[in-house]
DNA sequence: CGGAATCCTTCATGATACTG
DNA sequence: CAGTATCATGAAGGATTCCG
């Protein structure tokens, strides 16, 4: 048994890196965006939006933007008439894929103790 | 790019089990109590209380009802006065341990990025 | 089309006091 | 010692409107 230290980084506090990775990829909508740019080399607000009836648009614009901050997500604006902006993983972003697929199949198990009841 | 569907389970919902996962092992105290609790055989109330110093009591106890709930919890009440309860992993608890190791090794390697700057 | 700005609701967390 | 109960607070998320 020890004592939690808490470090401080930037405006981001934790005690441990697993928190750490929680505030990166957790949220509501963070997981979901990220699979989805993983099927793809790259997709358009529009379509992401489309593939995810649920979220708003505020939401889905401030997730994409903290992910972009954080490094995994790179945005590409084009530069015409209606605008288009394409999303999609950084090299770095590819390297979160195997900690969301532990995380997938530990939660495959835990749903199938929760229907076995 | 597919639809998304949202299942229902009891009272929780999801689109996905990465999300589920999240819903169990996530949220300010979760990991960090799991952390503690795969250290050593068990730990009474107050030894946990001790390590995680900023925590509440209530938060405490609240989130160690629900890892209880979950499964992941082993509670034991000892008919005594003072009373005496001790927590440990399940066998199920310990499946976990994988997970939140693949989160603190992104964390670490996402911590170094941030002091790299 | 892809936002930004504002306001509002809900939920997670916290402070405090009390108890068998 | 290990809780419960109550009230308060702040952050996360959502609805709506407006914009280049």
């Amino acid at each position: 048994m020890k004592e939690c230290t808490i470090k401080h980084n930037g405006n981001r506090s934790y005690s441990c890196t697993v928190e750490l990775t929680l505030q990166v990829i957790g949220g509501k909508w963070k997981p979901v965006i990220l699979y989805h740019l993983s099927r793809v080399d790259c997709l358009r607000f529009g379509e992401l939006k489309k593939s995810m009836p649920n979220i708003t648009q505020k939401m889905l614009t401030q997730q994409l933007r903290e992910l972009e901050q954080n490094g995994l997500v790179n945005r590409e604006v084009y530069a015409q008439v209606p605008p288009k902006v394409e999303y999609s993983l950084t090299t770095f972003g590819l390297t979160i894929l195997p900690v969301l697929n532990s995380l997938r199949e530990w939660g495959d198990t835990f749903e199938q103790r929760l229907e076995s009841v």
